[in-house]
DNA sequence: TGAAAAACATACTACGTAGTTTTTTGTCAA
DNA sequence: TTGACAAAAAACTACGTAGTATGTTTTTCA
């Protein structure tokens, strides 16, 4: 497992640079330069720099699902499922930060750009993985209203918006130095706090 | 006034093209046409594309801050205050989409990119706006937590990520042909109410 | 141990586009 | 009517960088 390993190197430092310059603004030089080596190391992992952008997207939208999934389908009241699964994506988000920072970036970017059909399926495969992880909140949440402990509203508008509030620290969280799980900890709690707040009746 | 006229519109334009494909996917010619013109009628107002993509930022502040501010300055109780300048907030992010999906784009862009001093000082009249609209919701969520209908925690981590929920449809609206004020204001309650619930006690 | 293939480096090309310069058109005052 | 200035068009330049082509080293395996 040579190969897979090098190439998650490639991906992490391209998420870096991606995340502190912009994906256009940063050069597959730069990327190389980060990894200590050449541009022919990046082009003889990746075909293109587009397949390396949805490399980093994929590994952050299994960033989460890795550890939301199992929480999800845990048999638990829906209250406090939800908000271990809340809590989980939060911890998620600020343990991969870069990977979260570069999808937020371009989340809006997956209609422009006609690409290759190789990377089509790539895009359709990633977009398939988020469907399925939107479907996780959506059903706990329909479970929810149904029990009546969380807030009869539009279903839909409810998903996203909690979405968009888990991943908030995408825009503001300063990475420290050392970031132990303590010191994430009581941010992913008071958000998830949150999140439960605004859909509980 | 044809001045800011022509100028306003030269912004409008730009906000779109940069909204639908991304700041740098934009070029100044793509905004010429969009305009039925040509790429002199943009650099004559404008001396660079940093200063035009400013410019729609300064507008997307603009819109939100006109808006709530009038609100903010109410006597009212700290819970309905709140609720009627989040709903303001999410109608204004409706009504303007396209420049405030540029916003988000380029929010954590403030760092890189070593541009003209009058540029400079652009950016710094642009981000004490936005630091002055924060204190707009960090005023209201202190003075709630105060008079003890808000939960207690930690204020900075509520005010960023109250805001990020608020600007929630950034990311997710589509919008209809037309757009009148009825179909908006169902959403923006709902998401009013959301955040509300995501801060009370 | 030696040849083939993988992993990576170096050198080069092609192309889009930001910004500039030059030219044309339109407008109004004297 | 003309001169002077603003507004915009058209043509041109300079530069960064994505992608490629070729060269070099290292690994694999028979």
């Amino acid at each position: 497992m040579k190969q897979n390993d090098t190439k998650s190197i490639v991906i992490e430092c391209a998420a870096k640079c991606f995340a502190n310059n912009g994906v256009d603004n940063t050069s597959i030089d730069e990327i190389a330069r980060e990894m200590g080596a050449s541009k022919g190391k990046v082009y003889h992992h990746f075909r293109s720099k587009g397949e390396l952008l949805l490399a980093v997207r994929h590994q952050s939208i299994l960033s989460v699902l890795t550890r939301v999934k199992p929480i999800a389908d845990t048999p638990a009241p829906t209250a406090t499922r939800f908000i271990d699964m809340a809590c989980a994506h939060v911890q998620g988000i600020l343990s991969d930060l870069p990977y979260h920072r570069v999808v937020v970036e371009n989340l809006r970017a997956g209609l422009a750009g006609s690409t290759t059909e190789h990377e089509r399926r790539y895009l359709a495969e990633i977009k398939a993985l988020q469907a399925d992880y939107e479907d996780l909140f959506r059903d706990v949440i329909e479970a929810g209203q149904k029990d009546g402990s969380f807030r009869q509203q539009s279903v839909s508008v409810a998903v996203n918006s909690v979405i968009v509030l888990l991943n908030a620290p995408i825009f503001w969280y300063q990475p420290r130095s050392e970031d132990d799980a303590d010191t994430l900890q009581p941010i992913a709690g008071q958000i998830a706090q949150m999140a439960l707040g605004a859909i509980q009746a």
